[in-house]
DNA sequence: ATAGTATTCAAGCGATTAGTAGAATACTGA
DNA sequence: TCAGTATTCTACTAATCGCTTGAATACTAT
């Protein structure tokens, strides 16, 4: 009976893992690729010893791995199995929080206008080459794995280089952006952006690590 | 920018939901089906009170929901999803928690020996009637749905009652055990019992809840 | 060696959490 | 109405958690 309560006991600590926002904010840019502690800590806003002992917590709870690079130690998510936890832990909230809900609702108005396209209507879509596929994220992550024939304009750089994305023998040529994941605001705004300029665009449901785990093909460099 | 932030607050409501051991049996128990506070608080060893504060947290979570009948209040899981959430926690903590891997290591060191057959397995051939099912649950469990066609022992009383599993012409019809999930250790002692008399058994890869939530077909009564 | 950099460790604080115990609430049946 | 029962609420304590600060470690380049 000891056994039961062991076992529940190593599962909580999972659970710990994903028990604090910060944490969650740190998973979620390990999903998209290997990161330092330095550039870990600059996006989640955290001192370097605060974002390294979150770093630990995971690493005792199996989330991350971490492999040393001279002076740099480079975290990873240990599994996509964790990729997918984190998926369910979303879905959870989203089905079932309401102050979820209400956030989504009230920052991105716009969700249900932008039509999201699932992921293998765009895959088929790219194969038959009718979309122009926009990855919105840094360079970075871009370079460390993304969505075959996309596009890397970072949303601060859309405005000025509007004409990569355009043909002008046909102004109509759909546009997908893509970003992080279901909710990054990136896409969403990139989306709005080029709505704006009266540009067909949608918006991939999910982001580049969904992407990736659901098995589909991707392109590095 | 606050968007963001929130909203990962929000996911790690959840998660601090899943952060504590006892908090994560009573959503075993609740998978099972819907249960009253009493139950619930016996089954796992708590207080009452503290039984209902964890019920408490777990409903603002989102992840579970009650309904008032007379005066007891039954709690239940407000959603599949909530299990697919507990079973992608368990696929990490598996996979990666050495000490989960230890522990079942050591209490269940003939996991491998009992050949777990898959759901889909089983259907197929409890359909082409070539075993028998053996339910190990409690019989309120039992009753609350189970694997169509299967018989429901207790597992105390699985000696006294073995006839009701043996087919005299065909002794060596194969039996596979099935109880509460993946971790139950009810399934695995009734295999091992049923083996020390000589007995055909092996055990379900996964328990009751997996099964309904997979969507194959659960009988009531 | 030495200086410089990336990360981890260790100690300490305020805030949060798990649990207990006892009172309060809500409902049922006599 | 009143007694009995299931659940929730309200303090309260001990333990844990998140974060900061400053020192320690590990590695690189000069």
């Amino acid at each position: 009976m000891s056994f039961k309560h062991e076992l529940f006991a190593q599962f909580a600590r999972v659970g710990k893992a994903l028990s604090n926002a910060n944490r969650l904010e740190l998973l979620e840019f390990l999903a998209q690729g290997e990161r330092s502690v330095e550039q870990l800590s600059k996006v989640a806003g955290l001192t370097v010893a605060n974002t390294s002992q979150h770093l630990q917590q995971l690493r005792h709870a199996g989330m991350v791995s971490c492999r040393k690079e001279g002076l740099k130690v480079y975290y990873r998510v240990s599994g996509d199995d964790v990729i997918d936890l984190l998926g369910a832990l979303r879905a959870v909230a989203e089905r079932h929080v309401t102050d979820v809900q209400h956030l989504v609702a009230t920052y991105l108005t716009v969700k249900d206008d932008l039509e999201p396209i699932p992921r293998e209507e765009l895959l088929e879509r790219v194969r038959d080459g009718l979309v122009t596929v926009l990855d919105v994220r840094p360079p970075e992550e871009y370079a460390a794995g993304h969505v075959p024939g996309a596009v890397n304009i970072p949303l601060g750089e859309l405005e000025q280089r509007l004409e990569e994305l355009g043909n002008p023998e046909n102004e109509n040529r759909e546009i997908v952006a893509y970003c992080r994941g279901p909710h990054c605001v990136l896409a969403f705004d990139a989306v709005a952006r080029l709505r704006e300029r009266g540009m067909k665009a949608r918006r991939l449901e999910d982001g580049y690590p969904e992407w990736r785990t659901a098995g589909l093909p991707v392109e590095t460099t």
